[in-house]
DNA sequence: CTCCATTTAATTGTTTACGATTTAATGAAA
DNA sequence: TTTCATTAAATCGTAAACAATTAAATGGAG
């Protein structure tokens, strides 16, 4: 039995664990240390990202908003509606595709982009990585974000 | 205004955006690349490196295995719970101190091992990363990991 | 024009995760 | 020994996230 595995196939599988594992456990550890910085602005991590990707761009259907973020309506729907109920933005179909809802920013929302602006998460900083070393992870975390199935 | 940040903070501060959120995104990309693995044999992501950990060590308190993992026990409760009613494992109080409940193996979850073993889910080669460039990131992971405020 | 496949959001149900609190047990200090 | 701080697990409430489904709108093939 086992047969067909390549010699090293177990030593491939404990690093996909390793990598695995540690990506997630960094993702949550990161995103706790944001937490204390969001919370007094009324911002969930998810509802920061989505403010972020708003501010770069304003007026575009969730569908956009989605493959930007990588999150489908199920989780932007009730989102957004919790933002809209802050007053961060507006939502309103699309005249020219009623199937679309175009997300828009309120006064109020851009000017919690001057807000955010002070939060000073320089976790590269908190990690004690230099610039260089951040450089190089995120364009190893970008090939691998381009390779995922989006 | 703004003056009392450093001149390349801002910068310093997109950085940090994108380091989280490629991490964010990596690490839900990676475990849904896992989930239709490790469905077949009962498992969630967090049961399956829950069922790592026990693999490893057997017979441990939740909280050591809350340490490992870098679960909290809100987390670890209904799961455990959930494999237990599964029959891949079983909680009972410590003897010696009545604190703690005591995370054992059943012998249907060291049999489960067998077959997580043969989950060829070698993501490095999807990710198409050869084992230098693997290594060299779960280096960066862990010294990130260490860092975390555990 | 009609029919049908596709697309977009929304909805439903389940799992995950954390913060905060609660309860019980332990151990140390007075 | 009594009291109090600490620790462990459980519980509660809330937010996230995805899969799967549904409903409505669109656009293309015939």
């Amino acid at each position: 039995m086992n047969e067909q595995l390549s010699p090293n196939a177990s030593e491939r599988m404990k690093l996909d664990n390793q990598i695995c594992f540690a990506f997630y456990v960094c993702s949550k550890e990161i995103i706790k240390k944001y937490r204390p910085l969001l919370t007094p602005l009324g911002l969930t991590y998810t509802g920061y990202i989505t403010m972020l990707a708003l501010w770069e761009e304003d007026n575009i259907p969730v569908k956009t908003l989605g493959d930007k973020l990588y999150l489908d309506s199920g989780t932007l729907t009730p989102l957004l509606k919790k933002l809209e109920s802050q007053g961060f933005l507006k939502r309103s179909r699309s005249d020219i595709d009623e199937r679309q809802v175009i997300v828009s920013l309120t006064e109020e929302g851009r000017e919690l982009q001057e807000k955010a602006a002070a939060i000073p998460g320089h976790l590269i900083d908190s990690f004690e990585m230099d610039t260089e070393q951040a450089l190089r992870m995120i364009d190893t975390l970008r090939f691998m974000m381009d390779k995922a199935p989006c």
